[in-house]
RNA sequence: GGAGAGGUGGCUGAGUGGCUGAAAGCGGCAGAUUGCUAAUCUGUUGUACCGGGCAACUGGUACCCCGGGUUCGAAUCCCGGCCUCUCCGCCA
């Protein structure tokens, strides 16, 4: 969420940086709101102050013996037309509030100007495409073969977008997420955290689900809970409503599982473990002073490279455009993978400095070195997600035999394995 | 799921209609003092919003789990909800 204050002081200013991401967006509107909201607010106040008094007054003159009649029947007058002002200002709180929630964040200064995805910019690639004496297959044949991944008897069950993975590919699943979660907790100074999948309408708004991407996620019947797209919302909102008070900044790892309903996205790339309902991530969290965001936000995308170069996977950074950020992003970098067996590159990391946006939405506070409440900044960075990660470690790793060779670094975490072997 | 108890400031904990934004203690902060690594004394110490001031600050309103209600006036009374604890049931 904005913070109203700048708004008012500054609405041509906000609209202009709003209006990079491609949309416009009316805050003329929200300040109307606000205008009558302030109005409302000063009078309702003004009343209410009388009214202590005149109650307080009542107070000393039944002590005395006098008589109070007339004295209450004005308070209790103007008791009414402070339920009717109050009623009238609750409404138009409420409408602001909404409103406010519908706007996204501002693009930091930094982030390039761009009318679509096609504006990203490339930051760095690391390592370089494998060359194949063979042609490379896409995952899905390598999984096939190898009986590691079956989505047919998956979908049985749970329908197209769920994956089921078998033996050494079930294994696989595992060390990834136990190799990251080790290497953030040792290495890069992350606390590991296990948080609920399941959230309430309450988180959801904080992170910025909620409302708008209430599409793009699974609630559950006669529940007020949704299943969890991101560790993000759990994590992030470890603190909502809080003042922190431990030292900052916190950073937080996690592993969960994602949900996401995908509404609509069916087209390219969509195949195997392309794009799924139930993905698996590692999920990096840091709460930090606002003055250093900024460098968090560069570390956090250099933890997330960490993994991937552990792994030996040639990958490119990509910063995105103002027309491709997220809606609660004010600057984002991308991490995508190299698939040579489809030819394409996977997006696997997304990491983004939100600024106080959510800490605004889910008031999560720090006090600054003068002692002042203040909002924190949060950002998130995927560490990285699994699924087009493991699509990338059966392409790259594939061999003309049909096998799959395992990463160095996994290989403690497979019990010993070096290869998965079709089955003979 | 059933029965009971309870949710007050950073913490412990008083408070059953006006004198309570809230006692007391602890903790924190500031000062004083003491020669012993800490004690004693004094003062101070919540958040949000609206208004005034460049600002330090200041006037007001709201907040004692949340939402309604009663009343001139609610932390205090009534109703609904949520959560925690104990016991029982069920269960990985």
């Amino acid at each position: 969420m904005l913070d109203i204050k700048k708004l008012r002081e500054n609405p041509d200013e906000i609209s202009r940086r709003l209006a990079l991401r491609g949309k416009t967006y009316d805050l003329q509107a929200v300040l109307a709101l606000d205008q009558d909201r302030r109005r409302l607010q000063t009078e309702t106040e003004k009343l209410k102050s009388e009214r202590n008094s005149a109650s307080k007054e009542i107070g000393r003159m039944k002590k005395a013996g006098e008589s109070t009649d007339a004295m209450q029947e004005s308070v209790r007058k103007t008791g009414e037309r402070i339920a009717e002002i109050d009623a009238e200002l609750k409404g138009l709180e409420q409408r602001q509030h909404e409103a406010m929630l519908m706007i996204p964040n501002l693009p930091h200064a930094s982030v390039p100007a761009g009318a679509s995805e096609a504006d990203n910019q490339l930051v760095r690639t690391w390592g370089s495409p494998r060359e194949f004496s063979f042609t490379p297959a896409p995952h899905w044949d390598i999984g096939a073969r190898l009986r590691i991944l079956d989505f047919e008897r998956a979908a049985r069950m749970s329908g197209a977008g769920f994956p089921l993975f078998r033996g050494a590919g079930a294994r696989l699943e595992r060390a990834l997420i136990q190799f990251m979660l080790d290497l953030h907790t040792t290495q890069h100074g992350y606390t590991e955290i296990a948080p609920p999948f399941l959230c309430g309408t309450d988180a959801m708004t904080g992170t910025g689900q909620l409302p708008k991407m209430a599409e793009d996620m699974y609630q559950l019947a006669g529940e007020q809970l949704y299943l969890i797209p991101t560790a993000e919302v759990p994590v992030t909102n470890i603190y909502r409503e809080e003042i922190i008070s431990e030292p900052l900044p916190l950073s937080f790892v996690a592993y969960t599982p994602c949900f996401r309903r995908e509404a609509g996205a069916a087209g390219k790339l969509t195949r195997g473990l392309n794009r799924l309902h139930q993905f698996d991530k590692v999920e990096l969290v840091k709460i930090v002073e606002p003055a250093k965001s900024y460098e968090a936000h560069e570390q956090i995308v250099s933890h997330a490279e960490a993994v991937l170069r552990k792994l030996g996977l040639h990958y490119r950074v990509l910063e995105l455009c103002t027309a491709d950020i997220s809606f609660a992003a004010a600057k984002c970098y991308d991490l995508e993978l190299w698939a040579p067996g489809q030819n394409a590159w996977l997006e696997v990391s997304s990491c983004s400095n939100f600024e106080d946006f959510q800490a605004r939405r889910a008031g999560i506070r720090y006090r600054n070195a003068e002692g002042r409440v203040e909002y924190v900044h949060t950002l998130n960075g995927s560490g990285v997600a699994l699924a087009r990660l493991y699509v990338a470690i059966l392409e790259n790793y594939q061999e003309a035999d049909g096998s799959v060779v395992i990463p160095e670094v996994l290989r403690p975490y497979m019990g010993g394995l070096e290869r998965i072997q079709p089955a003979s």
